[in-house]
DNA sequence: GCTAATATTTCGGTGTGCCGAAATTCGCGG
DNA sequence: CCGCGAATTTCGGCACACCGAAATATTAGC
């Protein structure tokens, strides 16, 4: 009943509050998703309906228990595609954003199980997000971004949105896990790093 | 430009003439599609416009050489997929067909082309159809039905119309390159199964 | 507290692919 | 070669997701 175009919402509207707290203005959600500001309106309208999300005229736009849910399952399938291509298929880190952004549409559960059985049911993606488990949990490392870490720290995430920069970083060493200062890195990437805390 | 409606218009209209001579008309084409005669004659209109089909009003419905391409390039996703499918994960004969056609529409060339390279270039798929090569070329083996060969022979393809009793064929050793007779099995085995000529 | 800039929604409209009903054309039996 | 049933097309309409322009609401500056 949802189809690709909910579940890439929805998806949208989890993300911004991933690492961030805010929830998303429609402006911004129209951004993302590469549309016009009335599109969303719309759109956010029928969501709502649905039940999927909550939202006020003019308010802010928040996932509803169900929303989320599916957001959540979005965003296994997205990474655990990710994981699988650049541990199965050689992709590089920066390449397979594409490809999983329409695979996750389309794989079956049971394909989608598989996969994850063959990776070995992996915690967290090529980028280093956390991957939500079948049920649907999910475990986010305690984070800051590199740039509020004066002392640098283990590199635990990179944000995906600068391809260039993830190519960039990684011919530097800059990978998940890697020991990392601020004072070493441009001004984007301190912006792009979370580093674990403590 | 083209989409996965026409991928699948396309498709269907190959498949009639790939085991049987008769171009298909648009009443099969609706009921292959699942969907009304009238949605299938506009549709064809519009299929002709872009050059992949030649169809005259009331007439049969034939693929010109870019329509024959596109479909033969479908035909390999598919079929790719399946043999995949089957191979890497353990389905069986009769649940992948579901799975392909979606993934079909959905999948790179990189990665199809990475899949087909893991899978050692297969030259047929679980059914026995052929896998058309990257450059399109196909090679369909010299065969019969069942049916028409009264004295039998090995099995070289499998019609996968009909899952239960692909299924029930598999349970009795009625595979690939198996040797049968006609004797053995019953009407709607005779019409699914093709043996190789002498 | 008012107004100007900005964010958001409303509104009329578009393209795609589908439908059923009605009209048309085809092709076969006689 | 004529008519009748079946196949095919035409026609008006619908749902979906989108758009730009216009209207309206919010917010920030003063």
């Amino acid at each position: 009943m949802t189809g690709p175009v909910v579940e890439d919402y929805v998806k949208v509207i989890y993300a911004h509050t991933e690492w961030q707290a805010e929830p998303i203005t429609s402006t911004a959600l129209a951004a993302r998703l590469g549309l016009a500001a009335s599109s969303v309106t719309e759109m956010v309208k029928k969501l709502s309906t649905q039940g999927l999300v909550s939202h006020e005229p003019y308010g802010a736009i928040e996932l509803t228990r169900d929303g989320t849910a599916l957001a959540l399952r979005m965003v296994r399938r997205h990474r655990l595609i990710e994981t699988w291509l650049v541990q199965h298929f050689a992709y590089s880190w920066d390449e397979v954003h594409d490809e999983a952004e329409i695979l996750e549409h389309a794989l079956s559960d049971r394909l989608l199980d598989a996969i994850d059985d063959e990776l070995g049911r992996p915690a967290r993606d090529p980028h280093g997000d956390p991957i939500p488990s079948r049920d649907g949990s999910i475990v986010r490392p305690d984070a800051v971004l590199l740039a509020d870490a004066p002392a640098g720290g283990r590199v635990v995430r990179i944000s995906d949105r600068n391809p260039a920069l993830l190519r960039e970083l990684e011919s530097r060493g800059v990978v998940l896990d890697a020991i990392v200062r601020p004072g070493d890195l441009g001004a984007e990437a301190l912006a792009s790093i979370w580093v674990a805390t403590a």
